[in-house]
DNA sequence: AGATATTGCCAAAACGTTTTACATTCCGGA
DNA sequence: TCCGGAATGTAAAACGTTTTGGCAATATCT
């Protein structure tokens, strides 16, 4: 390249990058002849030089405890991760969808990215040390429980999503609401459970509260459905369960025993998703916005990672939205 | 790290590789030391040397014309990219989803991936020279159509579908069978065309074929029953429509003219999604199996990528099953 | 005219590996 | 005692950039 264009090696970087000092006419020359040659410079020698590869690196940690990078019907993630992608071409980066990069063979491409994004990161979450140790900035969607100075994370509208599903359950006459949450150890399941056991102790109701693994998926939901059944306590009249298979199975199970949705009991899904939206009758979910969620976390990423030491910028909010479908429609 | 192992540079990288001479007990130390600092050869460095990166990109030419990259209920392109990159983290590779990397402001690290994956090329299409001109390994998924001496793709399946289709529909008693395609130009379209023309040719009927924008989605079905419905010549009793977003709204746009599906006319979708599963009645559709072409495609280029150039692999052949819905089943 | 800036370019170092080719030590055999 | 070869380790080159410092040549000032 240097050598078609007449110039050094330097003048061809400086050229190309618009920096250094380089005459206008000697400058234009060497971009000409780069696009004739299809010449751009190097991605990795640059990345060796600068420490920046221009890559981003998502970790989604629900998926990795899933075991199964395809739940049938569990869209989020994908919808999340295919807006994260894009988002991320926007401002110029590619983005490297990962497994826990702290499990054995994780590949070697891993620490080089630039930045990364932990979706729902566990307590405690030894990504998150890893990541910190290597002096590699990181985003997480929901907060570590165990690590409170950690700010760098967005989706705590979730917390006021509990508050927004009472409310919008209370509005349609139900009393006495049930909290089903899944058992993976992130910020999604306990400020859940937290939040309504506050609401509970506040309005002097006993609260009701399962939690189901997240694999189990609509089979799990069929299984609290039966033990909501057996149990001494009167059903409640209504059930916020925070992942969509499991409100699906659910319901499924309440209506196997003869119970009708949404006038015997009412049920809303934490996350919208296939299942929810095709059930009979379909189900009241909270829209968790993936692909708004994404385009935020990327957009807050790359922020900070351009953002000079001393003005970093603070995490966006989001907004969720309640789908308002018939299983909360009485009458 | 050579410092506190006390060897050199080298003694630690043919430690680490396993390459070179170097006595097993001083071996042993060196892994120990490595593994008590954390430490591991910097990718980037190790990429600029060998150049390999263990990077895969992904380009998928739809999404590229159709704009969004979150079309609401296409799941095939989302679940492909999510099964793509997961199967190549099991192959010691990240996967990076890119736009077409021809268009001006593809991120720098475009070229750097050590092989792509093209799903539905276009017809000669020019991400194709791109990656030929840099020498840069590829598989295709669907073949490009001006391209008959490029060998190296998957998904020929396709093909035969045409041909199961109409089995199909004749054995649920179709006499009269009409195709829907879109408009992109790639092999998907192109070849079902060309097979459905032959088939109507062999079998003396004349052919109905009209060709929607993938884009318009079921709006655009909507307005190919209004042309159908319009049209001088008798309705076809069953329709071959190549995208599920097309045959949601056919089938609603008949059903709204008084026409009754499956007993009036049958409709098969050539790729399954959300809005065949649960239209009323749930549309027959071609099961494109993403997880599964996304699982051959990654290790078909794995297998490429690290085949010695003499015995090159050949590319795998997948399976595609008809999932046998209302939308086709009389009486 | 001589001193001092300014402009335009380039050589060389640095980034952290892998690879090649060579240096040292040690041993056994002549 | 000397030599050849095996065993072990290392120095140096190479990968393709960016960055730093400097060197001419030209322009500007006194």
């Amino acid at each position: 390249m240097a050598r078609h264009a007449g110039v050094s090696i330097t003048t061809v970087s400086h050229s190309l990058n618009g920096k250094g000092v380089v005459a206008k006419a000697t400058r234009q020359r060497v971009i000409e002849v780069a696009a004739e040659l299809g010449y751009s410079a190097d991605a990795i020698a640059r990345g060796l030089r600068s420490n920046r590869l221009g890559l981003l690196g998502l970790v989604i940690r629900p998926l990795d405890t899933l075991g199964s990078y395809q739940p049938e019907g569990v869209d989020y993630f994908l919808r999340f991760a295919g807006a994260a992608a894009v988002e991320a071409l926007d401002c110029g980066y590619g983005l490297v969808l990962m497994r826990d990069p702290t499990a054995g063979n994780a590949p070697g491409i891993a620490l080089a990215a630039d930045g990364f994004i932990i979706s729902d990161p566990l307590a405690g979450d030894p990504v998150i040390d890893l990541l910190t140790r290597n002096a590699i900035p990181l985003v997480a969607v929901g907060r570590d429980v165990e690590r409170p100075d950690f700010t760098a994370w967005l989706g705590g509208g979730t917390l006021r999503n509990v508050d927004s599903v009472i409310a919008h359950l209370h509005e349609r006459g139900a009393k006495r609401i049930a909290l089903v949450t899944g058992t993976d150890d992130n910020s999604w399941n306990a400020d859940s459970e937290n939040s309504y056991r506050e609401w509970a102790a506040e309005n002097d109701q006993s609260p009701i509260v399962y939690n189901q693994d997240e694999r189990l998926g609509e089979e799990g939901g069929r299984e609290i459905a039966d033990q909501l059944l057996a149990s001494d306590a009167p059903l409640p009249d209504a059930i916020y369960c925070l992942t969509g298979r499991h409100a699906a199975g659910i319901q499924a199970g309440l209506q196997a025993a003869g119970c009708r949705i949404p006038d015997d009991v009412m049920i809303v899904a934490g996350s919208d998703s296939e299942q929810t939206r095709n059930s009979t009758p379909p189900i009241t979910s909270v829209d968790l916005a993936p692909e708004a969620t994404a385009k935020a976390a990327v957009a807050y990423l790359v922020a900070l990672l351009e953002a000079a030491e001393d003005d970093q910028p603070a995490p966006p909010e989001i907004e969720y939205d309640i789908r308002d479908r018939a299983s909360t429609r009485r009458g």
